[in-house]
DNA sequence: CGATAACATGTTATCGATAACATAATTGGA
DNA sequence: TCCAATTATGTTATCGATAACATGTTATCG
């Protein structure tokens, strides 16, 4: 027998002339539910084995207008949080019969943003994954571009908006439970060590820095409260900044692990002990959290279970078009929970 | 005017129809260098324009037998390493006119590794990265499958092997520049805490270790070293269990950040002074670990220069084929470099 | 026993583009 | 001036599959 060469792809043609049925046959084999007699089903099956044919899912994309894939937007994936929330999609994508053609967004030029998601339209996308933090403005191209896009697309980590699904972390809840804690522990002058304020996240956790505080009647003053950008080199400038313009400060919310790890490097330096003289609370809850010393309290969001979410509604609203259903658009907030270790706990 | 369904795809037809040209002319003004009236061009794009036409590469792919799509291939995306190499992936890949369709890898079951190269094949991928650590034999398939996948794969992070193209880091190198640190600091017993050791890159690391230190005459036997799972908590198991079979040990390399972090958080509280009594180095160099207190001596790996070199590679192999060059197979070893901060400098 | 339904299979059109080939109109050089 | 090369455009085949329709064969039922 003449094996067939390996460079080449097996296409349905070639196994219908093997089996010497028309491919109209083999196709039916392959879908299975439809009128083929067990005899030719065997035959055809035993050359796709033989054949190792596999379908071309592109074919299938172009007559079927519908590719089984969705498109996958990232910011700052270098960074552990997307990465997580991405394992999330993939996972999930996975579990429902999708691939992901994924992008990393490296800058917001509206002509990028155009670039990004025509490259991925014209791939065929069922659906589109938007998961590009909300900073200033750079998600102003929504409201006007969102109908001429052919494809559902779903937001993640976007400031909840009516008409625009999306898949949000509770910021402002994260942050109250936060200091609610530090108050519970006592604190009464709190401190706030915040992400980029152009960020829609890092204002949302000041603003709850600043209402629960309020709300209990306490000061949320402006010099009680310093700006980073996420980094840990950040961190350390603004906590030493906040010692200045803070000197009593008893306690401090930072919006997220990685400054948080720095404040406790520089408490330690400078022999301000944590939690007695200093209770520390985080945000994010990145695995090594639990290994810093002491042990940092923080505010743990599920970016897995995020990503998981947000590829499941995205489906939903696949299915809904292709049903001719109406779309159900829903932006939901997902609950982020307080997770208490050493750096928060006094006696 | 009547304009055209939002929802629908402006096809390449419906251009050649307003523009009452044919779809070959249309298709030749959307490619350049062809043979196009200056007027027939400007009248074609201008209803390009107006009606929002975008070629389909999906339809393009199938013709052209090319996708200009990578298949990526990850495992363990949650965690920070792989995702700063698939950060390194996106960056090239986009920059060469490449996007990425990315599955995680789940489990290692022959049957779930065909299935991923199957999806990705019927996908037309044009080539494959296959950025999974090698564990165990879990890359056994790789001799006798490879021919019969018609796309370039490339290996990242793997063993190198004759023939088989990959790019992978210098484990053992870098191993071997923590330990000769560590001797130049004036260590004398040097122990290791090892990542699991089916890793080969874990073995690698333990390697280089061993290999320094009998090298230069020292003592690097079993009981001076304990074998970690990567994480924090595996890193304090580790190192609490070298304490006791190796106690006189007075420095030791970690074999990743996360566990040398535990290292130095149970150190502070069993009252080891570091670097004095005991000097500490870890692998990965990451971004945390210029915060951890003190500071973490650790082997920087370029992860993103990984990817993108493993990109490279690959686009490269893939424009070899295309042309019918012969493919230039290679292994990459990238070199990792010490970065020196408080954890290991000693007086 | 003949008509209708269920089963089994094949033929042609289609998805959205480009490749390959064909043809007509200019241009240019011997 | 005439023919070959260049320019400009159209027609048909193709990529690899499924949809839609057609047709023949075998059960089933009154």
């Amino acid at each position: 027998m003449i094996l067939p060469d390996r460079k080449k792809r097996v296409t349905i043609k070639d196994v219908a002339q093997a089996a010497g049925v028309s491919t109209q046959t083999v196709s039916r084999v392959m879908n299975k539910f439809s009128y083929v007699s067990g005899e030719t089903r065997e035959r055809v099956a035993a050359v796709v084995e033989q054949l190792g044919y596999r379908p071309s899912t592109l074919a299938r994309s172009l007559i079927q207008q519908r590719s089984y894939t969705l498109g996958v937007v990232t910011f700052g994936l270098k960074h552990i949080g997307p990465s997580r929330t991405l394992y999330g999609i993939a996972d999930r994508a996975d579990e429902l019969g999708y691939m992901l053609l994924m992008t990393e967004l490296n800058n917001f030029d509206l002509s990028r943003i155009e670039e990004v998601i025509d490259s991925l339209l014209a791939r065929h996308v069922d659906g589109i994954l938007w998961m590009v933090p909300e900073i200033g403005d750079n998600h102003a191209w929504i409201k006007e571009r969102m109908d001429n896009i052919r494809v559902p697309v779903l937001f993640l980590a976007m400031e909840p908006r009516d008409g625009i699904p999306s898949v949000t972390t509770d910021n402002f809840h994260g942050a109250a439970l936060a200091v609610k804690h530090l108050l519970d522990c006592g604190g009464k002058k709190i401190g706030h060590i915040s992400g980029p304020l152009g960020w829609w996240e890092a204002n949302e956790r000041k603003r709850g820095w600043r209402l629960t505080l309020q709300t209990a009647g306490f000061d949320a003053s402006e010099q009680r409260s310093a700006e980073g950008n996420w980094s840990s080199a950040s961190g350390e400038q603004a906590f030493i900044q906040l010692l200045e313009s803070f000197p009593d400060m008893d306690s401090v919310f930072v919006a997220n692990d990685q400054m948080a790890l720095s404040v406790l490097r520089e408490a330690a330096r400078r022999g301000i002990s944590i939690p007695q003289q200093l209770a520390v609370v985080g945000f994010d809850n990145i695995p090594e959290s639990a290994y810093f010393y002491p042990a940092l309290t923080t505010v743990a969001q599920d970016l897995q279970s995020l990503g998981e979410q947000g590829v499941h509604n995205l489906v939903e609203m696949i299915q809904a078009r292709q049903e001719n259903r109406p779309a159900i658009v829903q932006s939901r907030l997902i609950q982020p929970t307080l997770v208490v270790r050493e750096s928060s706990k006094r006696a």
